[in-house]
DNA sequence: CTGTTAGCGCATTCAT
DNA sequence: ATGAATGCGCTAACAG
């Protein structure tokens, strides 16, 4: 019969014949123990196969190894990447990840702020866009770093992408292939991101002394939001060469509706997305698009989350890292010969 | 200033006026109180805001509320619906999801084995299709359900899909369809679910008298296989007027190459796949497809796990969801008039 | 029905 | 440099 029970402190203290007060300084502080003593005590560790019990640990320390990750949505193909990113950096830094995600449900969000509470996690990420907030608890928030989404409250670190710069670098690049009129499809609900993107678009244009060019549609950041900008466009008479769109759904659904009446992309139109979904290189054409970084943005969060953990102050406020641009097959050159 | 301190049970005690057992039992065994007391309890619970801290529960029960699901690439477009249905199911029963993934690295399996031997979860998922195994660890494997891909080793409960009768169901619609020369594009590498999409097609094609009918090509279940599998298959003469792909990546080569050699689906062939990942809708033709079931996959493993947890004996070795056919584009029926 | 108490495994004083 | 003893918060056995 194996051992049915992992092995404690104590038998591995038993074994190299020290007390367990020596093998827990040989752990965690080797300098203050006798090399001999020490070597005693790896040896014992290594043949019990000893691993510290994190309950008994997290117990007596107060805290617990664990950071909860929570998102509205797991599925969202944001999430994955950043995910990733998250694990690394956590695993590195001696934690575990924990999941879980609210559906949307703002009261789910205060479960989980509870299960924090109960020092099951030291720390949190925030994909929601908003803080938990439980009404009845009266004790301090936690250490919490937002990603993906900023947060439109203050005080809590958030890390993403550089909408501004991103949206700014896409429309350089349609300025560059020629472009004098260009579209921008908005989304014109509350995203911050969103909002920000927008920001880098007419700063691109402005920059290049283009602020006649310019035309903003608002839309919701849907496939459909942005086939129905294009067809309001189209009663209109005064067409963009290309369309720079808020997001890759939106691109979608513009590619979808020019295509729909007849157009080629790019020969008669070029249009942008942002983010890179996994869909953008499967569209037709591929779509030209600001790929977020997201591995490395939810290594960054996590790496100042284990840092307030461990009781450093946040360095800023923001951390906003710029955006790949993708270059497919969506963007040409102006066309020469409008024949509309 | 607030609490800076969670309430523990001992606060709660103390403000009900009773002893901290009776709490805990107000709290486990509420039947076991006098309404009176149970009330008064919790009042003070509300007031208190306390919840019960999770570390020292789990080691003074000597078992986690965690469970791991350890995956060999968290991106994987499988990977997070199954996640959902795990979460759900887990929350449900009061347990926690902690995520690792190992990169297709085997040691970083091991490396999760004891983190689990070391208390911090209770059982583990496993996205990997292999145990991993510490050999040097001779504690019993702790409870573990298996998913998405089939162990090769028995003893541990899987929960995926039913390739078999899924893609029996396949050949079944395009029999319907009137095709008679069916190619199945496999996988020839060891993946039993692969494996079972073969015998499944085999079945589909004997059961209505078609063996004759049947051509099978050896593929590696990427794009480029699925390309280079028709590329092959045009250097005979006699070809197939449908093609069943052992999954949409192989799919999507084989309409790529279709496509380029000017042939048009559905109208010249008729193309299936299977899984139903992100990209296939987007394929044009927007491709046919068995849909894996991959939330209920979760939701249906994880029950499964707990009950393990908690100390049932395994039902059965296998549980087989049935996959959903999602009819597309690419599938029509055969021609009638073949130009070729 | 309720209270007293032991002990889960560990890190940490306080002695020595 | 090392050991003995304490308590983190909780549940369950045992008493009453």
């Amino acid at each position: 019969m194996k051992k049915p029970t992992p092995a404690t402190i104590e038998d591995v203290a038993r074994l190299a014949e020290v007390s367990i007060a020596t093998v827990s300084r040989a752990i965690h502080m080797p300098e203050k123990v006798a090399v001999s003593t020490r070597q005693k005590v790896d040896r014992a560790i290594a043949v019990t196969g000893y691993t510290a019990n994190a309950m008994a640990r997290s117990l007596r320390l107060g805290r617990s190894n664990m950071i909860l990750a929570i998102a509205p949505d797991i599925g969202d193909p944001n999430f994955a990447p950043i995910l990733i990113g998250l694990e690394n950096e956590a695993r590195a830094g001696g934690y575990g990840l924990l999941i879980g995600h609210t559906q949307g449900d703002p009261l789910r969000g205060v479960e989980y702020l509870k299960f924090l509470n109960s020092n099951q996690a030291a720390g949190m990420i925030l994909f929601t866009g908003y803080v938990p907030l439980d009404p009845a608890s009266q004790t301090r928030l936690p250490p919490m770093v937002a990603v993906g989404e900023p947060l439109a409250q203050g005080g809590i670190p958030f890390v993403g992408t550089d909408d501004r710069g991103g949206a700014r670098k896409m429309v350089e690049l349609l300025i560059a292939q020629g472009h004098r009129r260009i579209a921008f499809i908005g989304d014109s609900r509350e995203r911050l991101s969103h909002h920000r993107r927008r920001i880098g678009f007419d700063e691109g244009l402005a920059a290049a002394g283009l602020r006649d060019g310019q035309q903003v549609l608002d839309s919701d950041g849907t496939l459909e939001g942005g086939r129905a900008a294009v067809e309001r466009l189209f009663l209109r008479d005064d067409l963009p060469t290309a369309f720079a769109c808020v997001n890759d759904q939106t691109a979608a659904g513009v590619i979808l509706s020019l295509t729909a009446r007849g157009y080629r992309i790019p020969e008669d139109f070029s249009v942008t997305g942002f983010d890179d979904i996994p869909q953008a290189g499967f569209l037709s054409p591929a779509l030209t698009t600001a790929r977020q970084p997201r591995t490395a943005i939810g290594q960054a969060a996590m790496a100042i989350l284990l840092g307030l953990v461990e009781g450093e102050a946040p360095e800023q406020a923001e951390t906003l890292l710029m955006p790949d641009l993708i270059l497919r097959d969506s963007v040409g050159a102006r066309p020469v010969n409008r024949r509309f």
